[in-house]
DNA sequence: TAGTTAAATCAATTTATTTTGATTTATTTA
DNA sequence: TAAATAAATCAAAATAAATTGATTTAACTA
């Protein structure tokens, strides 16, 4: 069996993908993923009760909260002592199906698209 | 400042996110974008190739191929001693935005939809 | 058959990420 | 003002993932 010759160009092709490494390690866990689905069910959340909600101590949501935000995959909002997190959709949107988002979409929201079968 | 109460259900809404897990990690790694990327440019190449082209020792590309190809955003065909790899397009679609999509798609084959400006 | 090439796997090391509990800063309430 | 609460940060320990070079298995070729 004879290999055709590759057709390869050594001068590597070089696209920055720095951005989507950043977005997908933010959103490659579970924990994390369900931080995300809360905040599409409930909209906006304080971190108090999100501890609450996702079960995790505070310093651990706290980390992972601040994952997402640099992902900017989620908002925050700081009223006094309280800090109020949501989704951020139009990124989320950017980045995901329309069949993924719509696990990130209120079932109650649901736009145009014709997706959440 | 009086906050309002929580309005939570202890229970947990266990929704099951390893799947999309397993493939976020899998995305998220600069190398592994960049094979599903020259997978996307040349279509179907054999890791012997594939070695010059993402310039990466054999083992290491191997031990990468085998995390995407389990998250299933590649397969493989095998045909005597060589292997070849190409991006699973229907996965991918599934997975990620048109928008994105289009980084993993030939500029020649671009369907029905208005992405890819 | 002997030698060569392709590609997967292995074990050891290195590097990166996550968890934990404590501390800190800021704000609010009594 | 003093005590209490919210949330971020820190440093150490624990876990997980990536890299390396060597080895292995299989298939091809001379």
């Amino acid at each position: 069996m004879i290999k055709e010759l590759p057709i390869f160009s050594s001068v590597e092709s070089q696209v920055d993908f720095s951005k989507y490494e950043l977005q997908f390690k933010a959103l490659a866990d579970q924990k994390r993923l369900q931080i995300m689905y809360e905040l599409t069910q409930k909209g906006s959340v304080c971190v108090c009760d999100l501890v609450d909600i996702v079960n995790m101590p505070q310093s651990k949501l706290s980390y992972h909260l601040k994952i997402l935000l640099d992902a900017n995959l989620i908002t925050k909002e700081t009223k006094g002592t309280w800090s109020y997190y949501e989704l951020n959709h139009v990124e989320v949107n950017r980045l995901l199906s329309p069949e993924l988002c719509c696990i990130f979409r209120k079932s109650d929201e649901n736009q145009s698209s014709g997706c959440c079968s």
